[in-house]
Parts: structure tokens; C-alpha cells; sequence
DNA sequence: GTAGGGTTAG
């Protein structure tokens, strides 16, 4: 084995060996192995082409560290050994050390291949800058950039911000460089224009019709060349011209059939998903992983159990012992899927037996107990999982903010930034809601501050939640100028802002908002119309309410629900019209539940009307008799109309079934500070400095006419007690914390958990006109802006 | 030795 010869012979024979190893798919390593082990057994020292081919096949088959170790024992290791490895760490995700191997070697050494292998380690590790900016180089350098390098960089194009901008620069250099008429280059061309045309501030059309004449202009197209202008369709939301592209092809395209059942899924149309299903089989497409996941995912939103249960069968059978990449993502499909059906324990089991889990998999289970509130399990969870991506942690955040922890909520989303998660603007959209859940507008101004400096302000979901946040903390006119700015708006944005004029009072600013969403061809969802009707109802705006409620059904096809209708009966309550909420009520396809019980019930509080009041609270006691909102607004009707017997028997009643009230409880923020307090508190560290300050201020209310209404009081006790009690309600505790402590003019911002009490909102009117100064009052239901002697809601609330 | 399409978690 020493002659040049058998050397020779020798080389021959384990390169075509291992060129078969590199053949099968995925590379055979235990085939590799023998071959390697025979090397050094019989003494051949492996050079060149079967070293780099070696070092190849351990770097794809996980044995990256071993790939290492053949590459450090090459003294020189040439241009396709640096290649192989930078590809290698770039597929580990390990960037640094392509990079360093990529800088490591010498100008001289370089080739084309070379910089292409670097351009997608770039791209593939989410470095679009990086990727252009070496293409750049490459050229710089005098390195032609050929099919393959266009190909790659084209790819990172997803990756960067002026996508549109590169994407001309690059087709123009694809024209120069000749590769012009390459079908590999057309189709990333073709596949950059749909992405830029799928970017939200995009001219779509134009974008979407530069990709299509490119596809129409192609000398040769492949499979891929359909695929592309198929899904690039789905991408743009053009399903008919999708389906119109893949019906004028015999061609067998698996991917764009699962891309138009997975668009379909995604807009909600699962009777056009299963169809497409079903043409895929009759037209004997082969299904694959992909297809079962998308099909499971519609069983699973659209609560098909059976067909659901036979998908899972006919995956077993279909494809028998799949490989763990195959069947993990059908399994994660299954997950929810069981889960959604109500099948816990099936979807735990699979969970539980599942090889291995991906992030996927852990964030599914997450967020299953997340969307059915249980935030315990959730957090005990999330604690146990073995590693967390950024939407593991908005899993969190934004649940924790939507179920009322917005405290916690925060705390979380510092945790994510500890944990070294720069926040992308959906963790952003959860924290800022939990601001606007606290009333916390100082912080809520800082998360703007930073919503800005991560790049995030033409985010959609950031700036829904920041008009939202400025809404809720009080402050309309900058709800107003954040949504104004917005480079692009969506009917949430809309709608947002609409509920933010509505729940300030502002109601026929809102309804011409609304007018003007129509105006601009936004459809109006089921939001838009709760919100416009609450909207109608918060101002008193009868006839316009009535007006958009009728025309929701007939003119825009969004069928009215129970909620709809509990704003509707709402709306006529409040303005007394008993009689028609209950003409709609008896026009409704459904038996009232609570939420229209409790709407007609807080009516009849405001106007007294004892008699149907009884009827809904006794309704509501048989739907919802934990519910301490019931007991309180009847006994509340009662003691405003001094029926105290009838009033201690509810007490009786809520004390029986051991309810208890839940209490008021207001807040305020001071210095960064959140202080909070509760009827009669003496917790708070300055509350002598409180009374004191807020037993003056009710003798200078007196002097212009103040008289404390103690019907407001709930108990039956003599008449001083009842105003002392009055006195130190926590609204107003709050609202004279911040006159003692906020700077000298500012506006005092209040917020209450529940209704706000009537003598409250008289003696805040007095107070305004007393100190000068504004206060904002958010309660449970809407805001009150007090300013010089009057109430934004005209006592209409 | 290097590239390009589809899935499940918000």
C-alpha cells in the first residue's frame, strides 16, 4: 500500500465510496464510518478531496466538533475544506465561527463559491445586512458573482427594511451579470418582488405584477418557477389568481397545493381548504407532512373532531415510522388540535410520548393554558420549559395582560430583556396594554420612547396598543395623533381609536371616525360595531346607535351576537327606552343570557325602574349567582330608593351564599409611583395628610354649593356617619393624593375598578371649579374629565 | 464546497 499507485487506487476507491454515502439522503454517516475506520486501519492517509468529503459528511451528520478536529490536522486546508466547514457552522447557527473562518483566509485563497457560502450563512442566521454587504464586497473584491450568489443574496432580501430599494438594485445587477435568463435567479427574483409586495406599506399590486411579467418573460420554468408565483398569490391574498395559476398547470405542485390550503386556512375559509384537500387527492398529489399539519390545524379552528381523529389515522397509515422532523410538526398540529376538541388528555399524551419536542411543541402547550386563562399552570409551566424563544415569553406577557396581571405582566417582559430578548414589537404590544390596564401613562411613555428606539414605530401591533395605552391613561388627544401618524393603520387601529373617542364621551367624534373608516373602504369587523354602538350609548347618540346596529346585519353582513345586543339594549336602557330594549330582546334568534340581563339590569339602576331591575337581577342569580355585580346594583336600586328592608335582605342573600362585594379600589400614579387605595383606608403612609387636606377642601366645596348626597351611602346609619363614609370613598382619597402631590396645575388621573359613586362624581365637579385644576376619572366602564365645575359625560354615563 | 417554494406556537 505504499506505491503511488495503489495509492492511487486506494483514493479512487474510498472517494466513490463515500460519494455514494454522500448520496443517500439524509448523508449516511453509518455507512461513512466503516469507510473512514478502513483508512486508518490500512494506514491511508486521507488528502484533498476525501478529507474535505469526510469532514463534509461528519459536519452534516452532527459530528461538527469531529469535522473540526479533521480540519485542524490539515496543515494548509484548502479553499473547499474552509467552504464546507463555514457552510457547517452556518447551518449550526453558529455565525461566529463562519465568520471567523471566512476572515481567516487569505484573499489569494478565495473564490466565488467561497463568498457564496458566506452570503448564506448570513441570510440563514437573519443577517441581511451582512449578506448584502458581502455581496458588495465579493465585488469589490473582483469576485463575479454568479447564479448561485444571486440566488442567496436575493434570499436575504426577506431580512432587511427598503426591501424594494435592493430589490431593483439586485435585478439590475442580475441583468449586468448575464444570469439574466437563469431560471434558478428568475425564481428568486421572482420570489424577492412577491416579498416586497407582501411588505405592509407596499404597492402590492404593481410589485405583485412586476413579479408576474417577470414569470410570463421566463425562457424555461420549473416546478419551482410555479410554486413561486403560486404561493406568491396565496402571499398576497390573491386566492383566486393562486388557484387560477394552479389549475393551468398538469405540473405536480405538493407545495403550492399546501400553500393554498394553509391560505385558506389562514382567512378562515375551511370549507375552501378541505376542498382543495380534497382536488389534491383526487388529482393524486402527494401529501406530505406539510399537508397533514395544514389540514389538522383547519380540523382544529373549524372543531371538526371526526375529521380531525380520521387525519390523524390516515397519517399513521399513510406514513409509516416517519422520521422525528417529519412527524413533530404533525404531532404539534395534533396537539392543538386535541386540545381545542376539548381532548386535554389526549393532547398531553401525545406530547408527553413525542421523541422530541421542538420549541413548537412547548409553546403550543403554553399557550393552550394561556387562552383558556389558567395563568397558574401557565407560569408553572413556562418555568419547567428546557429552553424559550421571544414568543414563549410574549405567550406570557400578552396572556398576562389580557387576564388582568399586568403587573406581572411587566415584571415578565423585564425578565425577557434580562434574558437577553431584544423585545420585538409584539412583546412591546404586551407590555403597553398592561400599562393601559394600570393607568400607568409614565411608563407607558417610556415603552413609546423604547417602541421607538428598537425600530418599531410603523409597527401595527405596537401602535394599536400605544393608542390604546394613551387612551386608557387619559390622554385622547395623543390616542389621537399616535393613530394620525401611523404609517399604516388596519381596522383594529380604527376601531381602537374609535373606542377611545367613544369611552371618553366623545361620541359623535367617534361616529364620524367611523364614517370616515367607511369612507376610506375599511369593513367594519364585529369590534367596529361594539364599539360604535358603546360608543353611541356613552354619549346618549339613541337614534345613530339604533341606526348602525340595524345596518351591521343588512348592509355589512356581520351577523349581530349576544354581545351586540347587550350594547343595543344597553343603549335604549340608559336612555329609558324600557320598552324597546324589550321589543329587541324578543327579536333575538337566542334566549337572553347574562350579558343582556346585566345590561337591562344597570338601566333600570339608573332610572329607578325597581320593578323590571328585579326581574333581570333574578334572571342573572339563576345564570351567574358568584357574579357580586348582581347583588350590588340591586341593592344599590334599593337604597336609592330608601327601600332599606329590601336592600338588607340582598345583603342576606350575598352574605348566604357567602359572596362577598368586590371593593372599590382606586389608584393613582405618582413619581413612577402606582398608589392605590380602598374605602376608608388607613394603610397608605400619608393618609392623616390625606383627610386633613381633604376635610378642607369639602368646606371650600360647601361655600359654592356642595351638598354631600347621601343616598349614595349603603348602609341604613345616621346622617353625619353616612358623610364621613362618603368622604372617604377611594376615588376620592385618590383624587386629593394627587392634588397634594402632583405638580402645581397638572392634570390629576384617577382610576377605579368600578363604577364611579355618584357623590363622587357631584364632588369632583365642585373640586374642579374649587382647585382649577383637571381630573380624569377612568372607571369600569368609561372616563370622566371634570374641568371647571362640569363632566365630560354631561351625567350622562 | 455554495441557492431558491409550503406546516404547527402569537
Amino acid at each position: 500500500m505504499t506505491t503511488p499507485d495503489s495509492i492511487r487506487t486506494a483514493a479512487n476507491r474510498y472517494g466513490f465510496m463515500l460519494q455514494i454515502c454522500c448520496l443517500q439522503s439524509p448523508i449516511s454517516y453509518t455507512l461513512a464510518r466503516p469507510v473512514h475506520a478502513h483508512m486508518i486501519a490500512s494506514g491511508f492517509q486521507p488528502r484533498g478531496h476525501i478529507l474535505n468529503r469526510l469532514i463534509d459528511i461528519y459536519s452534516k451528520s452532527s459530528k461538527l466538533n469531529y469535522a473540526r478536529y479533521l480540519f485542524d490536522e490539515i496543515p494548509q486546508p484548502d479553499i473547499v475544506a474552509r467552504t464546507t466547514l463555514i457552510a457547517a457552522y452556518s447551518a449550526a447557527g453558529d455565525l461566529k465561527l463562519s465568520r471567523k473562518i471566512f476572515s481567516d483566509t487569505p484573499l489569494r485563497m478565495r473564490d466565488s463559491v467561497f463568498y457564496n457560502a458566506m452570503i448564506t450563512a448570513y441570510s440563514h442566521n437573519h443577517d441581511g445586512h451582512a449578506a448584502i454587504e458581502l455581496f458588495c464586497d465579493m465585488q469589490r473584491d473582483n469576485f463575479r458573482p454568479d447564479n448561485y450568489t444571486f440566488t442567496s443574496v436575493l434570499g436575504a432580501l426577506a431580512l432587511v427594511a427598503e426591501k424594494e430599494k435592493h430589490c431593483q438594485q439586485l435585478h439590475c445587477a442580475v441583468v449586468k451579470s448575464g444570469t439574466g435568463f437563469v431560471t434558478s435567479v428568475l425564481n428568486a427574483l421572482i420570489s424577492s418582488y412577491v416579498k416586497c409586495a407582501a411588505s405592509p406599506s407596499a404597492q402590492s399590486s404593481s410589485l405583485m405584477a412586476e413579479a408576474r411579467s417577470l414569470f410570463d418573460e421566463m425562457p424555461n420554468r420549473d416546478e419551482l418557477s410555479w410554486t413561486t408565483i403560486i404561493t406568491g398569490y396565496v402571499k398576497n391574498n390573491d386566492l383566486d389568481a393562486a388557484k387560477e395559476f394552479l389549475n393551468g398547470t398538469s405540473k405536480k405542485l405538493g407545495v403550492a397545493w399546501n400553500a393554498m390550503i394553509s391560505g385558506y386556512a389562514h382567512r378562515g375559509l375551511y370549507l375552501e381548504a378541505f376542498e382543495m384537500f380534497r382536488k389534491m387527492i383526487m388529482s393524486k398529489i402527494q401529501l406530505d407532512e406539510f399537508t397533514f399539519t395544514s389540514v389538522i390545524s383547519v380540523c382544529a379552528n373549524a372543531g371538526c373532531f371526526r375529521l380531525g381523529k380520521e387525519m390523524h389515522a390516515y397519517f399513521l397509515k399513510t406514513v409509516a415510522n416517519p422520521a422525528p422532523d417529519v412527524a413533530m410538526p404533525v404531532n404539534n398540529a395534533l396537539i392543538t388540535f386535541y386540545w381545542k376538541c376539548g381532548k386535554v388528555d389526549i393532547a398531553r399524551e401525545i406530547f408527553n410520548k413525542m421523541p422530541e419536542r421542538d420549541l413548537v411543541s412547548w409553546n403550543i402547550i403554553l399557550s393552550r393554558y394561556v387562552n383558556v386563562g389558567c395563568m397558574d399552570e401557565a407560569k408553572s409551566f413556562f418555568n419547567e420549559m428546557p429552553e424559550k424563544n421571544i414568543l414563549s415569553w410574549i405567550i406570557m406577557i400578552s396572556g398576562l395582560a389580557q387576564t388582568g396581571f399586568a403587573e406581572e405582566a411587566l415584571k415578565f417582559f423585564n425578565r425577557m430583556k434580562l434574558q437577553g430578548f431584544d423585545p420585538c414589537d409584539y412583546a412591546f404590544a404586551g407590555a403597553i396594554i398592561s400599562c393601559s390596564v394600570l393607568g400607568s401613562l409614565k411608563h407607558g411613555r417610556q415603552l413609546h420612547a423604547q417602541v421607538v428606539r428598537y425600530g418599531h414605530e410603523s409597527s401595527l401591533s405596537a401602535g394599536n396598543a400605544l393608542i390604546t395605552m394613551y387612551a386608557r391613561c387619559g390622554v385622547v388627544d395623543a390616542a389621537h395623533c399616535l393613530f394620525i401618524n401611523m404609517p399604516c393603520v388596519d381596522a383594529v387601529s380604527w376601531n381602537a381609536m374609535i373606542a377611545a373617542l367613544g369611552q371618553h364621551g366623545q361620541g359623535t367624534q367617534a361616529i364620524e371616525l367611523f364614517e370616515e373608516m367607511l369612507k376610506e373602504g375599511i369593513l367594519p369587523d364585529r369590534i367596529s360595531f361594539l364599539t360604535v354602538i358603546s360608543a353611541c350609548s356613552h354619549a346618549g347618540l339613541v337614534k345613530e346607535g339604533r341606526k348602525y346596529f340595524d345596518s351591521m346585519h343588512n348592509v355589512y353582513g356581520v351577523t349581530p351576537d349576544e354581545e351586540h345586543y347587550a350594547r343595543i339594549i344597553d343603549l335604549l336602557c340608559r336612555a329609558g327606552k324600557f320598552s324597546e330594549a324589550k321589543e329587541v330582546m324578543e327579536s333575538m334568534p337566542f334566549e337572553p343570557g347574562a350579558p343582556i340581563w346585566e345590561a337591562l339590569l344597570a338601566g333600570c339602576r339608573i332610572h329607578g325602574n325597581i320593578d323590571l331591575g328585579i326581574e333581570a337581577a333574578e334572571r342573572l342569580f339563576e345564570l351567574k349567582p358568584q357574579h357580586d355585580g348582581t347583588y350590588v346594583l340591586l341593592s344599590n336600586m334599593y337604597a336609592v330608593a330608601g327601600q332599606w328592608n329590601d336592600m338588607a335582605k340582598v345583603r342576606k342573600l350575598m352574605r348566604d351564599r357567602g359572596m362577598k362585594k368586590e371593593p372599590g379600589c382606586s389608584w393613582i400614579e405618582v413619581e413612577n409611583k402606582v398608589h392605590s387605595f380602598l374605602v376608608g383606608d388607613a394603610n397608605h403612609p400619608e393618609v392623616r395628610q390625606i383627610y386633613n387636606y381633604l376635610e378642607q377642601l369639602v368646606l371650600e366645596m360647601r361655600k359654592i354649593g356642595y351638598v354631600p348626597d347621601t343616598k349614595y351611602v349603603l348602609h341604613d346609619v345616621e346622617s353625619d356617619l353616612k358623610e364621613h363614609e362618603l368622604s372617604t370613598h377611594s376615588e376620592k382619597l385618590a383624587v386629593a393624593y394627587g392634588f397634594m402631590k402632583l405638580p402645581h396645575g397638572a392634570t390629576v388621573r384617577v382610576f377605579k375598578n368600578l363604577r364611579i359613586c355618584g357623590d363622587c362624581h357631584n364632588a369632583f365637579k365642585f373640586m374642579s371649579k374649587v382647585v382649577g385644576r383637571e381630573i380624569v376619572v377612568r372607571d369600569g366602564k368609561r372616563f370622566h374629565h371634570f374641568r371647571d365645575g362640569k363632566c365630560s359625560c354631561g351625567d350622562y354615563w
